[in-house]
DNA sequence: TATTTGACCAAGA
DNA sequence: ATCTTGGCCAAAT
């Protein structure tokens, strides 16, 4: 039996390159209302470059919570990474959200 | 083991 | 549109 944390990191590799994904739908998708932990996992567990966190956002299409991250890392380079993916974002929030969002 | 916390969400005022 | 409230669940302390 998988953790929850591993569970949410493999969904998240499933989600393909110019895509983005919401805590609410890995929620559902694992069959659990955990938004919160979602992110929480996210936030305390950056497994690095394998885990893409910045395709993660809220579900309402903005970036959330990305702020306030830990030293060195700020949302600008998480937006620019996904601009460079395909996912275009304006002010913190994603452009075309529905059309770059991935569902499960 | 128990309590607090949090990169959330939906609904209400 | 913004702010507050309640709820939800796993991980950290």
């Amino acid at each position: 039996m998988k953790t929850f944390s591993e569970r949410v990191y493999d969904l998240l590799l499933t989600v393909p390159k110019g895509k983005v994904t919401t805590y609410k739908a890995i929620g559902d998708a694992l069959g659990v209302k955990a938004y919160r932990a979602v992110g929480q996992v996210l936030k305390r567990n950056p497994d690095a470059p394998r885990i893409p966190c910045h395709r993660v956002v809220s579900s309402d299409g903005k970036i959330g919570g990305f702020m306030g991250q830990r030293k060195g890392e700020s949302i600008a380079e998480k937006i620019v990474r996904l601009r460079n993916e395909g996912v275009f974002t304006e002010n913190g929030k994603v452009k075309d959200f529905e059309k770059v969002l991935y569902k499960f």
